[in-house]
DNA sequence: GATGAATGAGATTTCATTCAT
DNA sequence: CATGAATGAAATCTCATTCAT
């Protein structure tokens, strides 16, 4: 048996440190970070608690590796709606969200849960502050080349709409009508 | 020297569980529940860990205690907004909306964040999926009385639209524009 | 409205003094002196905390006052046995035995109990040890005096059939059969 | 630098635990469950107490353990009296049984304290209850088949001898005669 | 690299006792 | 005399983290 080349020691490590991300999202999304333990999700994980320190120097480092990527999916998903037509990129950007939100329905959960215990995880709130404005900016220059009237006040309306959209997703779950919500988005702010 | 009268006690025992409670649901949402200790709580509040469990039975007693106590609050809040013109009604409840998402900030926090908790207070998440449904058939009929077109779209619309502005009020704290939200649904859903 | 007079307030005292000691005896018995708070004992007393600690010192002081009483009580059955006949005498112990080992259950629960814990409530560990060693002797005496032969080994025998009767009845209840084991008794030891 | 082995962790496990269980027996039967803390009884094990909850659930599942423990050592015991002459086997339990009560002396003081707390530990009662029972039976089959008269009321006679002599050992210590007991029983019961 | 036994700091909870009224 | 609110010491229990193997 020869010992393994390093590009497999490194996929190993890359494997098993998204493995344990993975089951670390879920138990924080649905137990909440303070009342999941390191021995849960080592546990769940299926390997031992001091594997878990070999890759996270702590649970306070776990949390925020999780972050780090999540922040990176949801980069990712934003450079894919990119398009010079406004009113495609806004339809563009509708869709990935409703999309999203079934997909990622764990990780909504988690930032959603997160952002609302500011003194803890200040960063949180801060990343997800920027997040917002951020989108503002983008919606009212989408909406203002759509020539779309107020378009500064329906900006925020929007940025409402998706966050409140998804609050009501997570809490309601199954019921919540996602489809007609889509819908009538698109058919609100894309049809000019 | 004679003994404390019966109402007395009563008295300061209301006094001192409501003062319990205020003190409990800042701590609770500034740095969440779990992460607020009894130590805390009775050290802010300025009694010794003991007293405490002479009110509450539990740290999760406390917690139920304060939820059913912001409900009563917001029921009161509702039953003040009840009028026979459908516009005029809207207009209360968005008034009455902004006014309560300032006044009591820390309760809509509190509730935020406990509501994303699903496994270990599910109690809080039908409370509010109750909630949600109820004001959905409120404002759809509020809507149709109004004569507004797509009146079940658009009560969807305005439930998300609430939580959103919450959601965003919540993260970004002062730079958040309420009176200019305020104005533009009144006259987006008000002006019929 | 006259004073009351002093003997009034004397005999108030007393009554309820005994009242206090009767509710402790109960709930020691049942659920044991540790497991047993203050508070359950004013209360089922129905006299406030405060008002127990005039009367008794401490909660041990409460315990002691309660061996002591038992005590005097148990003295008062043992005079009432007298008899010149020796066998008539130990009928008349074993007809007492029975009679208090029902009446008087609580109390023998409670002593049984507390005698096995001993480094915390050595005297009455003493106590019992004291009281064994004295009924061997009377025991003795009684069974010489009846020419029963091995009166010395009977002694020892009988004393441990008393308490053996006692700890199998308070563990058993209601399905022992005392009366067959009374009569058993007398028959064997006297009919000389 | 390989890690330990499965094998060698099961032994620690069971070592300590049995460890645990013979610190906290010795120290319950002395002081009491109520009165042992959790802290001293990790202290004489020479442990964290943070270890001992890695062995036991709780205080009281420490204890439930315990009893099963000295359950199954009691049916070992029982195992290894039986004979087909009766008069042989009554000889053999009755030795067993002084054997076990100066060996085991803190089992049967811990058993015998539980016994009287009956609300607390309600299951302690009941086997308890079950297996005077169980002796009963044992025993009148055992005299009947010696052919000694009044077998049935000789059977329960001698349980309750036992009980008794278990119980005035344990108060009296060192002094009691327990082996003049041992000699009369056998001379009584198993000469025929 | 991999394990999980072990630790220790700190959390929740209990309760005998005191004391202002 | 009488109350029960209030205290504080100590109990039970939890869990992130370390470390011997």
């Amino acid at each position: 048996m020869s010992p393994r080349k390093k590009e497999d020691n490194e996929a190993i490590r890359e494997r098993r440190k998204a493995h344990i991300l993975e089951v670390a999202l879920n138990l924080f999304a649905r137990v909440g970070y303070e009342s999941t333990t390191i021995s849960k999700i080592s546990n769940e994980a299926k390997i031992s608690k001091g594997l878990l320190y070999n890759y996270f120097d702590s649970k306070e480092d776990l949390l925020k590796s999780l972050i780090l990527d999540l922040n990176k999916m949801e980069e990712g998903m934003m450079s894919s709606v990119i398009d010079d037509d406004p009113q495609v990129m806004l339809r563009n950007i509708i869709t990935a969200f409703f999309k999203t939100l079934v997909e990622d329905k764990d990780k909504w959960k988690l930032i959603s849960a997160l952002t609302f215990q500011v003194e803890k995880f200040e960063f949180i709130q801060d990343l997800a502050s920027q997040k917002m404005l951020g989108y503002h900016q983008l919606f009212e220059d989408l909406l203002t080349r759509s020539e779309i009237e107020n378009a500064k006040e329906e900006a925020q309306m929007l940025g409402a709409i998706f966050d409140g959209i998804a609050f009501q997703y997570l809490v309601i779950h199954g019921e919540y009508p996602l489809n007609q919500m889509k819908d009538y988005l698109i058919k609100k702010y894309c049809s000019n």
